[in-house]
DNA sequence: TGCGAACTGGTACTCAGTACCGTACCGGAC
DNA sequence: GTCCGGTACGGTACTGAGTACCAGTTCGCA
């Protein structure tokens, strides 16, 4: 057998076995989840198909809700870095034009595994608790991207609503692509266009 | 002793104990959230000192949180009547002109007892929970008026997008008030103010 | 006064989440 | 290769939320 091709970083055996744990966590918990539904599948449930103890499952996520939304941690933080490096616009319309940037790639990243989407989107249409928690996270990112913009010298008006208003646009697309993979960056970036029909 | 005025609708005992019974568990939860913080009381906490069993507990409430948001209800129930008596407007400017009225005048009934707004509120920025919860409670109001948008006839971008855009006008403007109830109704309504600038 | 319905509080259970602990394993030094 | 320190592991035991069930009481009404 040939030896496998080195990746660019050979990690070490005990990373790489946390890292399998944790996809072995994920997988376990999705298939669960998808044959009996979130609410019906136990922490220890998911422990036992993963092959773990049920501690070690507290060790990688802090919650069982915060499984569902393991695969999204990475894009979202990639958003946060991109408005990061963009220039530092101040002025509400500005702002949101380079929120809508973000928004629109956000969501194409987010569809690139459509059924996972599906998938995820599912789950949060049928889970109360899952759609709150979603909430949150967006929450955190908006957060992140007022205080960016205070640190750019924004005023405290512009450095809320924007955020708050590009939130407002990727919820509404979001609700209208109904779960459609293919449709949700359009129809994000089609709510920002509206919002031209603010002015009257 | 004189008998106490007739109230217009002298209640049935059962209902006037039921209504006490609430009352001393919405008393005794918020004294404790007080003094412990929301997290370190625990129902049965709750249930002694309202001197009801703890099962009653979760007859009155669902959950820990619902008590939190028991007195917000009926005020956030009078907003949805008060859209739906709205003249039926269907552009975005005008739904969400009709969406600016209706916050305002919520911000002021949810800001008149300002002792029970702010210690809301600081429930609220302490309890992430709470803050989700929050969350979902408002998004069921602004379900309802995207259902009422499209009884009317309004497209499915409007209907979507006008009360989108009023949440987040609402949540811009609570972030800046920054807790003061005198300053909400003001704040949210600059919110909307500020929209137009959006055209550029 | 007495009957049916509804409310009450208690018991017992499941499950999420936390604290603690002994064990096994990895990484590095010799 | 071997030893050692640190770290991750899984098991046990606990608290507290939320649910199901049940027997006793109280209210509304005839």
């Amino acid at each position: 057998m040939l030896r496998p091709m080195p990746t660019s970083e050979p990690l070490p055996l005990r990373e790489r076995k946390q890292q399998r744990a944790r996809e072995q966590i994920v997988t376990a918990a999705f298939e669960l989840f998808a044959e009996r539904g979130f609410a019906a599948v136990t922490v220890t449930d998911i422990a036992e198909r993963a092959e773990v103890g049920r501690t070690t499952f507290f060790r990688y996520f802090g919650d069982k809700q915060e499984v569902v939304f393991s695969d999204e941690q990475a894009i979202v933080e990639k958003a946060t870095t991109r408005f990061r490096a963009a220039p530092p616009v101040t002025d509400l319309a500005g702002a949101v034009a380079q929120l809508r940037a973000i928004a629109v790639e956000l969501c194409r990243e987010l569809t690139v595994d459509g059924e996972h989407y599906r998938r995820h989107e599912r789950l949060l249409r049928e889970n109360p608790e899952l759609r709150d928690r979603s909430g949150r996270k967006f929450a955190g990112l908006r957060d992140v991207f007022r205080a960016t913009l205070l640190d750019r010298g924004a005023s405290p008006e512009v450095a809320v609503l924007a955020p708050q208003v590009a939130l407002a646009c990727y919820a509404a697309g979001n609700a209208l692509a109904d779960g459609d993979p293919d449709r949700l960056a359009g129809a994000v970036d089609d709510a920002f266009g509206r919002l031209r029909g603010l002015a009257r």
